[in-house]
DNA sequence: GTCTATATTTCGATAGAC
DNA sequence: GTCTATCGAAATATAGAC
């Protein structure tokens, strides 16, 4: 049942590597190295070095493709309610897959340059950047509204990797992480719920 | 008077290009094609390309080390209130350099490579890290006041950056965008001045 | 599926003239 | 301070045997 294939494990081993020295300064020698096979090997598996790296993105991909119908089945504009709930769905998947948003986040450069060789389905990473463009134009809300929308965007995305890395006692319980940052969220979405 | 060295004015088109291509996919060559002059000559102002690198970091080191001294001149653990003074004071000259903070988080993996090579200044990034490491470890804060802490730091540092790039309408006053991000950050610091 | 080569390219860096 | 020319290293990628 652990039975993983090849191409996972590469892309497992890829994850860590890339995760320390960085996409751009992680070599496929080393990566061969470290699967016990050589550089050559990798290429039977994935076309290119990037591919590599869209592999992951695509695992990635796949996590926030739920949480994002809730942005989805609405008719009208977006509604605060569903992206609340969509922050809180991401928050959850991302503490779960720690890993693989750090090394988004780290090697934003590299995953900017991510490609779309394909047709339709791209996979790409403009394509959700574009997307979070819209959402945050959408003129029924305020600026205020929207400004606060995207700092919640950042409370979700960012601090639980954030915490991890920066709490010198180890990490905390996700469940207690979570509530409490879905409260933050919360409050942060929400100006008129606080006195004065 | 609008008479910048070329060593800055290298400063200025590396920012750019680095910002364009990522680091590590920028060339010096490309940088000297900007530039005017051939690679070799950028060998004259820096003895290597990390060290163009350094010089940006440097820069954006200067930028925080006064706000840095509102964290340093109490006695005892860090207030609440000194942390938020922190955040604002940020919050002011990322606005005003915020290409210089952006090259930063999106090339964090090489940032993260920049050493030491001499001896007590360092300039170095984990230098910021480890009082990171230190102000959110203190012990005098409950978890979820440091989570909050941690919560606010990410508000500061990254929404206003993100909400330039995304939003389709241009940049918004920036004086509107402090003030609305301090309001912000003072809500997520500040559980208790909620209604439930 | 994995191996041993090797081709190819690109880049950072140096030497020395001007 | 900028140039030409070149070195040497490292990396991606390919060809073809097993």
């Amino acid at each position: 049942m652990g039975e993983r294939s090849t191409r996972e494990r590469i892309l497992d081993e890829a994850l860590d590597l890339f995760l320390e020295k960085g996409f751009d300064n992680a070599s496929l020698r080393e990566l061969a190295e470290r699967m016990g096979f050589t550089k050559a090997a990798l290429y039977y598996h994935f076309p290119s070095k990037s591919d590599i790296l869209m592999g992951l993105h695509l695992r990635m991909h796949s996590l926030i493709d739920e949480p994002l119908k809730l942005l989805d089945d609405d008719d009208g504009p977006v509604s605060l309610d569903a992206y609340e709930a969509f922050l809180n769905a991401c928050l959850e998947r991302m503490q779960a897959n720690e890993k693989l948003f750090a090394l988004h986040r780290a090697n934003q450069a590299a995953m900017s340059k991510l490609q779309v060789h394909n047709e339709g389905h791209d996979g790409g990473h403009q394509e959700l950047e574009e997307r979070a463009r819209k959402l945050f134009s959408e003129p029924s809300f305020s600026t205020e509204q929207r400004l606060r929308m995207v700092a919640a965007f950042a409370v979700a995305f960012v601090t639980p990797v954030m915490a991890s890395n920066l709490f010198s006692d180890g990490g905390q319980e996700n469940t207690v992480v979570a509530a409490c940052l879905g409260d933050v969220m919360h409050q942060v979405l929400r100006p008129g719920e606080t006195p004065q």
